[in-house]
DNA sequence: TGCTGATACGAGTTCCTGCTCGCTTTCAAC
DNA sequence: GTTGAAAGCGAGCAGGAACTCGTATCAGCA
């Protein structure tokens, strides 16, 4: 049996509050430490609490971490989510696609430290938050994909949403964490340009 | 004054072969048991080897798995180093790409685990090791890409193979570590449309 | 006001880690 | 055969981590 992740509901405003200053504490020592630095200690310490209260609500270490990702991953999703609808009354493609872009590069830039710790939890296996997210984005695009092209696709437009989602997601990801050899708007025209290219070539029913 | 990484240069042909059961041994617990599981105690046991013999070769457990690391890389470099001088007489721009990233893909698959293990190390900023890898990878491709299109770019050659390297070295990481909707064949023909798409828009003179 | 369960405390327990050090064994050179 | 440096050993140390538990405080209610 694996340890609760919640271990009591807070049922007064004061043990919310408590929470919601438990996960701050831990998104916060995430940016300033890293992954190496997030004790519970340190957690403890920086929402001003001590280290026996993390658990009455967090039955471990892992889960307040989750409990930050989860987070960070609803709020990236909001933005690009935003961005799409945003977009839906764009006529050019190229803009569209452009403006997504920006959205989600300038979401990842917000915290970079953040998004390296992120980063590094991403790859594992078992992960469902990412894949859930990943997957929701496809919908997301695939969806889109549909409705612009008027379903005439050459490839299951699942296929395709997942090579695009993840070639933008790792590009934007890679901007912003290494020193990229080129500023903002160019990265989104470039990236723009590639996706377009191989949209165009993938959608239309005539090659 | 941080630890040194080498204590001793191994003199005998004995303590040669030691080293190299050290890191064989690294590598397989990175392996079996990730990135957690990777302890003196479990490297130690694995080779075959107290605990203290460690330390006679390597300042500290960094030491162990960085030389694990640059060895999996110095490979994987090899093999896409290989893959590119072997399509140099390739006429066909789709063939030769679709057999680099065939080979990178063939690479990768060989130790998932490995490649999770390493993947997780990456995104740290001061990591120059990878940071080196993907500049060779750089210097290779535009070199490929400026004596192929003639020199004629619109944009800096640098920055093109920026994108796609990125593009295609996490396109492939993706398709080993998760599981990708679609097969190897296809995944390969799928990235090919994708670089040379974007490709063909940026290195042409005149769009 | 006094009672009760929820909330908070924080020193302490447990566990496991990386790493050391004094000792023993091996082996190449003389 | 002797010898001394190289190589190897492994119990144990120091430290720090996650987590517990007996105690104290507080908020809301009769």
């Amino acid at each position: 049996m694996t340890a609760p992740r919640r271990r009591r509901q807070p049922r007064q405003e004061r043990s919310r509050a408590t929470v919601e200053r438990i996960v701050a504490a831990g998104r916060a020592v995430l940016i300033e430490r890293g992954t190496e630095g997030l004790t519970t200690n340190h957690v403890a310490a920086a929402a001003g609490i001590s280290p026996g209260s993390l658990y009455q609500y967090f039955g471990d270490k892992e889960a307040i971490l989750d409990e930050v990702v989860t987070r960070y991953s609803d709020e990236l999703e909001e933005r690009v989510t935003g961005a799409f609808v945003a977009t839906v009354a764009v006529r050019d493609p190229t803009e569209a696609v452009r403006r997504i872009v920006l959205a989600l590069v300038d979401a990842l830039a917000e915290h970079p430290a953040l998004l390296r710790a992120v980063a590094q939890r991403m790859p594992r296996a078992g992960d469902d938050r990412r894949a859930a997210f990943a997957r929701r984005v496809d919908a997301l695009l695939t969806s889109t994909l549909v409705a612009r092209s008027g379903g005439a696709t050459r490839y299951p437009a699942g296929t395709v949403a997942w090579l695009v989602v993840r070639t933008v997601e790792s590009l934007a990801v890679g901007f912003v964490l290494e020193d990229p050899p080129l500023g903002r708007e160019e990265f989104a025209d470039e990236v723009t340009a590639l996706v377009l290219g191989y949209l165009a070539r993938v959608l239309d029913p005539a090659p």
